[in-house]
DNA sequence: GTAATATATGAACAGTTATTCATATATTGA
DNA sequence: TCAATATATGAATAACTGTTCATATATTAC
């Protein structure tokens, strides 16, 4: 049945898209390092360690907000493997997790026409 | 003051993070756009017109759920400019914006190591 | 051991968001 | 004009998320 003007060209683009669908678990994984990624608070403690690796203080000198705030933002981008952690003494120091991260940063600020 | 074991180093990074900090509408901007591929049913449109442009039909078809529930997503993406969209009689026919979509989608799966 | 410092975390609240349902708009063919 | 079809959208609800506050844990200096 004829459901559009361009049935043969949609129905078949259909059928590919659901055989090359990439897993649940895949979509579920490639959604959750966007969502790390995407709120202003956590983009600017990516865009900080651009800089190099950092304390908590540090951090928190950098980006603004409470020490809170920025502790449980660590963690989601922890959790998504944005950013990686040691201890260094009484600290804990935060370094980009590898160079995937900012060369997502930057093909979407280039995307946006935005001075990163 | 000292604040931590390489308070140098530390201090020197904030600092040049502060200064290199993009403007706050940059960010935002930036934030909107991951938001808008944060979620598994809007990227499974978009990993969906990798295939080829489709009408709301067909996409339904390819991802599942509801039209409601699709279109919902679709407005999203289009106010996020991943995706466009022009009128073909009674079909409004969508596709990626450009090719920066599917880059991004590569570049985060190439770093999960997930086939696309 | 105790005090001080750095960081993390659980609970609660407020704000946001995805989906559903019902309905509206737009186009086509008669 | 009217019926049928395709798509969009407002409202409502349920689920999710970011921040704050209070407190816990870990390390160091004494």
């Amino acid at each position: 049945m004829e459901v559009c003007g361009q049935e043969r060209q949609h129905h078949a683009a259909a059928e590919a898209a659901k055989a090359n669908m990439p897993e649940e678990e895949d979509i579920g994984r490639v959604a959750a390092v966007f969502k790390a990624i995407s709120e202003p608070s956590r983009l600017k403690i990516l865009f900080a360690l651009r800089q190099g690796e950092m304390c908590v203080y540090h951090i928190v000198e950098a980006v603004g907000g409470t020490q809170s705030a920025v502790s449980h933002q660590l963690r989601i981008l922890r959790d998504a493997r944005m950013i990686k952690a040691r201890r260094d003494g009484q600290n804990i120091v935060y370094s980009l997790a590898d160079e995937h991260v900012v060369a997502v940063l930057e093909l979407v600020c280039t995307h946006l026409n935005c001075k990163i």
